[in-house]
DNA sequence: ATATAACATTAGATATAGTCTAAATTACTT
DNA sequence: AAGTAATTTAGACTATATCTAATGTTATAT
């Protein structure tokens, strides 16, 4: 977690190098959790207390803007963010909808009429089910 | 749309075939457009405009929860829904956020180590980009 | 047929997640 | 050091979805 080498991929980016927004990264690098946007907010500002929700939704969005970020919808819930390191898939918990990692591997393309006239970015992988902590107990919801 | 084959499948479901929810039901049969809740709503009151924003919400949850129709989270908007008819993939535009149907393809699995303790129900490919629509003017947002 | 219990619907209040505004501040460039 | 464009901020606001509790409906047992 080299203080510098977040500092040099946001500039890369274009992006200036705050102390929030660098908060931000580093918390998401140092965390391969999958937080929420409240969780990253209220991490980033035990830290340092002077940094407001809507900075910390902007530079989420200017984060998952310039590709350092990638953000997960979750059915029903709030989104989640990871830093884009190793890429991966994922696997969502149908009960707590908590987001981890699964290990990379390469998905075959549909046919390739089937994608006609779409420009085709990226293709992920979801996994659904019941995580570790809630695979024992199948019970409540 | 066998208004019968409708019927049968909210009752083997253990589902009550009320006005309201056959309406969604049948909508969503007749409709591969991955509708929002709200769109799903209006389309259902223009023929019965008698039914609530609540009830709507309440009978997708219900569908969802019985398996007959589909969720998709996209980020930053309302969700979207889908009769689980045929299987398939989802196409989710960038710029737009409609999401679209892929022709069905069986993903291989990950490293059986990889899902550890985990109790995988299912998995589902997303590919992302522009849609035909949004393809041809990268333009503007 | 009727009673009854379980299920479903409703309007509106509420909750949650995220965005916008406009003024003040800050990081980078020269 | 000064200029400038990007960034931050608090709080109002919007959008999406859920909850409440009263009312209505349907299926089942009698």
């Amino acid at each position: 977690m080299d203080a510098e080498a977040i500092k040099r991929s946001l500039e890369g980016s274009g992006l200036r190098c705050t102390p929030q927004r660098y908060a931000v990264m580093a918390f998401l690098m140092e965390n391969n959790s999958h937080p929420t946007a409240a969780e990253i907010f209220e991490a980033v500002n035990q830290v340092d207390p002077r940094s407001s929700r809507a900075t910390t939704y902007n530079n989420l969005r200017d984060l998952v803007k310039a590709g350092l970020v990638r953000e997960v919808a979750v059915e029903g819930r709030a989104a989640r963010f990871d830093a884009k390191g190793m890429r991966h898939h994922h696997f969502i918990c149908d009960r707590c909808g908590n987001v981890e990692d699964i290990e990379w591997y390469d998905v075959p393309r549909p046919a390739s009429g089937s994608l006609d006239k779409r420009i085709l970015r990226e293709c992920e992988v979801i996994f659904r089910g019941l995580c570790a902590k809630c695979a024992p107990r199948h019970a409540s919801r």
